[in-house]
RNA sequence: GCCCCCAUCGUCCAGCGGCCUAGGACGCCUGCCUUUCACGCAGGUAACACGGGUUCGAAUCCCGUUGGGGGUACCA
């Protein structure tokens, strides 16, 4: 059970340069968003992963927003990172770190690889490395023109990691084992933009020793930038060992990475449609992983103990929508009442399809376990019962034609019978039932064809909750209105 | 092109050399239950990419092929 930790020190970055051991938790991970666009799946799952892993050793999970890039950082977008993580009930410990306020330790770091000539100042433009790469024959990357060139800072001019030419950079991967790069494949890198800003590699390999970050747990489409990482920290002589575990990426049907602008994948596109925290996290836990007693559908905290670093696959997992609604239907079944009228809150009030004097809390309470049952999603609720707070009931053409048209003879007698039934019954469930089914029974015919017609004219359609319940709920007035308006439009 | 990774039902997982005539889940199909729908229940459909090894024995180990993916930025 035991997780695969690096020991009781951790390398400590001063602001200086220089290095200091200090003893810490076992294992302490990091979420690092870049606020380039919402949370969305992909992210979720890392987070979700990289959770699960620190809550199950007694770790810490923290947070950082990697926002070296100004250009494309969009701050506002960091605060509804925090809220989806929130909603998605991984809590973090201690302050997020943004990068951006962690110049100095940057630049320290930077200065020092100056100093010790394991980078150089580069005043080539990325045009001008393109071709000089298309003159070599079309190799990408940097030829390393500036290596030698011992430039000084200068206006425009960046910082590059002098990669060694021989020799490999291999890294232990918990999920896939050695994985190794000849550092001949590896270009003379960017470490400093011209702006004066880092490049990710350097802020990463500088920030998660600062933090004494035991464990990166990211997706597999980081994994190349692994030996980068790795070249900085030995050339920064931060000591204590970083372990990696590469996640299996997240794919679309097309089996390609999950991507901001073409798939749909927003966090929060998900809660908008009505879909349970918990049910989202249960889901993204089994991609990638399974337990060993092959329950998919658990409480959260038997997934944080049955949990497995070293047991997620190596390849990437489809993002299954139907397999999350019928997760997401479990969940909403298993609520209580009073938890799925909380969880529908926002679908009876806000984007509610009726007027919202005509809504009424207590009117939606009785109907509620009835569309508990049958909802797969929250944002169906509305549907079960928009015919009880709307002055009419919206006319479903398909339903109409179907039962009312094609039908038209059954349900003329249906509507007569029960008009004339239903205008002095017992108004209850079981009272309606009797009035209606009489018919049923007289006449032979299957009380699923006599009901259709009383739905339809009432309701709308021909799905729905059970009638009789409905008819108690909307009342003798109103439903003899229907029932007469539905017969004159015959 | 080059580098890295991956490869079991349509999909997600199980399988870690014999328990596999390959198991579970979603989906799909059948039936039952039933006032519609949904739930529930009982069945069914469907996979070890290919070729070589290693071994008494391979879905499981090794090599190759093919296929797929990721990366190849002064993004992360």
């Amino acid at each position: 059970m035991a997780p695969t930790t690096s020991g009781a020190f951790t390398a400590h970055l001063r602001g200086d340069g220089t290095i200091e051991l200090v003893t810490s938790s076992p294992v302490r991970v990091r979420f690092a968003p870049s606020p380039t666009g919402y949370l969305h799946i992909g992210g979720a799952r890392t987070a979700l992963f990289n959770w699960l892993f620190a809550r199950q050793c007694g770790g810490e999970f923290m947070l950082r927003i990697e926002d070296t890039d100004s250009e494309r950082s969009r701050p506002e977008l960091i605060d509804v990172i925090f809220r989806s993580l929130e909603w998605l009930g991984l809590d973090w410990d201690g302050t997020p770190v943004h990068q951006s306020e962690r110049g100095h330790l940057h630049q320290a770091a930077v200065d020092k690889l100056l100093g010790t000539g394991a980078a150089y100042w580069c005043d080539c433009t990325p045009d001008a490395v393109k071709a000089r790469a298309e003159a070599r024959g079309g190799t990408p990357g940097y030829d390393g023109f500036c290596a030698e060139r011992n430039l000084e800072n200068g206006d425009g001019r960046v910082v590059r990691f002098r990669v060694p030419s021989a020799g490999s950079t291999a890294f232990e991967d918990l999920i896939r084992g050695r994985v190794s790069f000849e550092n001949e494949n590896l270009e003379d890198f960017v470490i400093l933009r011209s702006n004066g800003t880092p490049m990710f590699h350097l802020a990463n390999a500088v920030d998660d020793a600062d933090q004494g970050i035991t464990h990166v747990v990211r997706g597999e489409d980081l994994i190349n930038v692994t030996p980068k990482v790795i070249l900085i920290r030995e050339a920064l002589a931060i000591e204590g060992d970083l372990t990696f575990a590469h996640l299996p990426l997240i794919v679309n049907e097309k089996r390609q990475k999950l991507s901001k602008r073409r798939d749909d994948v927003s966090v929060g596109d998900y809660i908008d449609r009505g879909y349970l925290a918990e049910a989202m996290v249960n889901y993204l836990a089994t991609l990638g992983w399974g337990p060993p007693d092959d329950i998919e559908i658990r409480p959260l905290a038997e997934i944080v103990s049955l949990f497995r670093l070293e047991d997620v696959n190596k390849s990437g997992a489809f993002f299954d929508v139907k397999k999350l609604q019928h997760f997401n239907g479990e969940y909403i079944r298993n609520l209580s009442t009073t938890q799925f009228v909380n969880s529908s809150t926002r679908w009876l009030y806000e984007d509610a399809p009726w007027p919202a004097e005509r809504f009424d809390i207590a009117t939606f309470e009785v109907l509620a376990p009835l569309v508990q049952e049958r909802v797969k999603l929250l944002s169906e609720v509305p549907g079960y019962v928009d015919f009880v707070f709307n002055a009419d009931p919206i006319i479903d053409d398909d339903s109409w034609q179907k039962v009312m048209v094609k039908g038209a003879e059954l349900a003329a007698a249906v509507l007569d019978h029960a008009l004339a039934g239903f205008a002095d019954c017992e108004w209850t469930a079981a009272g309606l039932e009797a009035a209606l089914f009489s018919y049923a029974e007289q006449n032979e015919i299957s009380k699923g064809k006599v009901q259709a017609p009383v739905r339809v004219s009432v309701t709308g359609r021909s799905v729905g909750p059970p009638l009789f319940e409905s008819l108690e709920v909307l009342g003798r007035d109103e439903t003899l209105r229907r029932l007469n308006a539905a017969k004159e439009r015959l």
